[in-house]
DNA sequence: TATTGTTATACTCTATAACTATA
DNA sequence: TATAGTTATAGAGTATAACAATA
């Protein structure tokens, strides 16, 4: 197996296990089921606000057209809330609302056990070091 | 941010340039539409193979649903071959075709490309540190 | 003309559970 | 009883392109 093809599936799994460990754990939290793009766009916006829709695109790696449907959702269940730019009417500007910081600070909490559970073999040291790789690609 | 909410969001980010990275490399030689998951999974089968079903559903962490309709789909496409595991017969074991070799080393190709590419940031040292951190999780 | 964002459509991937067959 | 694998179904995420509005 060459190095990026071995590199690749322990990204994938990675994520894989991500994933599937906030789908199992949100659930309770997650009542109105933004799911976990949804949660991770929530988390996001939290860094980011307020944001453009086209930051938010450019950030999450995703079209357009994903963001645009996940924000409407996010928007009709009351987690965030858009107004237009007053520069620029092309632009939609995003926020969350009280309610989204309060989904945010729960999803942050379960992600960072997720994240910790998976990453217990790994020293403070070796963490401050994936996270320094991955911030340099 | 918290520390693993960025770690989340590098790993879902690369994850991310990695898939659109195949998926738009990749059309020229998936004829058949096995798509991106269906690709890791022969690369998979070629590095595992002769492999059960369970076996792979382990290493690729996801759903034994999942691998049933993507396999059955890769066998109807002559990419694999499956047959009942002579001392088990529950057990079905899987093998790459000829035509599944030679499709796993275009993509592997490809897949070299594409993660070369988005560390090209990285020294050669990086990313073996890189691969032994994310070996270790 | 270029950019921001929306809409529509088809497709792929995921989660879950009930099921069969064999050990 | 437990394990290997299948089937069915609903839902989440993705790719693509055509579109309107504003810069």
């Amino acid at each position: 197996m060459t190095d990026p093809t071995e590199l690749a599936y322990f990204v994938d799994r990675f994520m894989r296990r991500i994933h599937s460990g906030l789908h199992q754990r949100a659930v309770a939290v997650d009542t109105e089921r933004v799911g976990q793009f949804g949660g991770l766009i929530l988390m996001a916006l939290a860094e980011m606000e307020p944001v453009s829709m086209q930051a938010l695109v450019t950030h999450m790696a995703r079209d357009k057209s994903q963001i645009t449907r996940v924000i409407n959702s996010l928007e009709s269940k009351g987690y965030v809330a858009s107004a237009g730019h007053p520069e620029d009417k092309r632009v939609r500007l995003l926020r969350l609302t009280q309610k989204g910081h309060d989904l945010v600070r729960e999803f942050t909490h379960i992600l960072g056990d997720v994240i910790g559970g998976l990453t217990e073999s790994l020293t403070a040291s070796e963490k401050q070091h994936l996270l320094a790789l991955l911030r340099k690609i």
